[in-house]
DNA sequence: GACACGTTAGACTGGACGGTCTAGTCTAGC
DNA sequence: GCTAGACTAGACCGTCCAGTCTAACGTGTC
């Protein structure tokens, strides 16, 4: 997929522009949501608006690929459950909540939340391959460690739900109003691993 | 605040008419959100456009005075920790989560959401009123509660944001996607158990 | 050189929408 | 009956924006 560029110049070729547009558009739905106009796009794209119609045909076409692209471009790691269960979870908590709250993954789902009763289609494919995806593979991955004894039997799929509720649930909401300030006494790496230790404590005992 | 209507018929004064406006405009803004259109509200409501400009002056105003009665009406009833740990959450989650995932619920958060970064001073108001003050509530619940040997001590701020997470995580995120099945084998009460006692044991034996 | 093709800036169209204005109606109090 | 004030329908204005069109400008191919 690497461009190959002749000139040392900026490139002008046809799919590096493609490319280009696609960087500015999502920057700026991530500002500004589905509500961004054309014109700002193709000026942050350093690009003739007809460009972007040349591309893409029309803004919806370029949100729903943009925004296919960026959901493609996140690949959740989530090793077998080895020897410690532990260390896996709290490895897959950290890069998951560096990721979800961060600037990029909060205008997204803003933008995604925002948009979705107008493109339902998009929205459902979005959600399989984000959300759902997540979910999957954590619920695999506790399937396993069930199996092998190394966690209580239960409803994987809930538990997967309850983990990745607290991942990213009322810290998430609040970013998403725009409040800065955190309230609890703990840092991140804190967070994490009490997250990760109430999810085991609670699973190993609780009865789902 | 009850309306002295003097005939039987539709009543007109201004102050009703106010009212009809209100229920009219948060009706539309939770389906459309801010993009919905003024001519919009005002034919939902029965109602003149001018007459919105006449009660609210700018449409920015009607939406920040129908965000703010939504969530005023919105109060969280927690008792006192009392003979039953389990049960008073029980209630709590049953009730929060009944609000949460309504169609009213999710159109509201949606609508906040979505807004946040242009009405920076509302959401932040919102946020203090709706997400911060049920943490708090239910962090000053769980707070006695650890007071009283019911509950392991820890940071009950955090475990409050933990609980409230559990409550409108992931599920939330699948419903705003738009999608309706639920992947997982469990009904809306069982759920519900399942979170409580993920919670209490989780926070029972969990170093927070 | 001629042609095709994509690019550029910018003018333009058509429609939606926030907000204002007007002309006329309804109701309450005097 | 008269006045004041709020209401109604609907025209209207200015603005913004998606999308189109035009005319000029490279650039690569024959």
């Amino acid at each position: 997929m690497i461009q190959q560029v002749s000139s040392v110049e900026a490139d002008t070729t046809t799919a590096s522009k493609r490319k280009v547009v696609c960087d500015a558009a999502i920057q700026v739905f991530i500002e500004d949501g589905y509500a961004a106009s054309m014109d700002r796009i193709a000026s942050r794209a350093g690009v003739a608006k007809q460009t972007l119609y040349n591309q893409f045909g029309s803004k919806e076409q370029l949100f729903a690929e943009v925004i296919r692209q960026s959901v493609d471009a996140i690949t959740l790691s989530l090793d077998e459950p080895g020897v410690d269960l532990r260390q896996s979870l709290l490895h897959f908590v950290e890069v998951f909540r560096r990721r979800a709250l961060s600037q990029r993954g909060l205008g997204l789902h803003r933008a995604l939340i925002a948009e979705a009763p107008r493109f339902p289609k998009l929205a459902r494919v979005i959600y399989e391959k984000g959300p759902a995806n997540a979910r999957d593979a954590l619920a695999r991955f506790l399937q396993a460690a069930m199996d092998i004894g190394q966690l209580r039997k239960a409803d994987a799929q809930f538990a997967a739900e309850l983990l990745l509720s607290t991942l990213a649930g009322f810290e998430r909401v609040r970013l998403l109003y725009g409040v800065k300030s955190d309230s609890t006494s703990l840092n991140e790496k804190q967070k994490c691993v009490a997250i990760v230790d109430c999810f085991l404590n609670g699973l190993a005992t609780a009865k789902v």
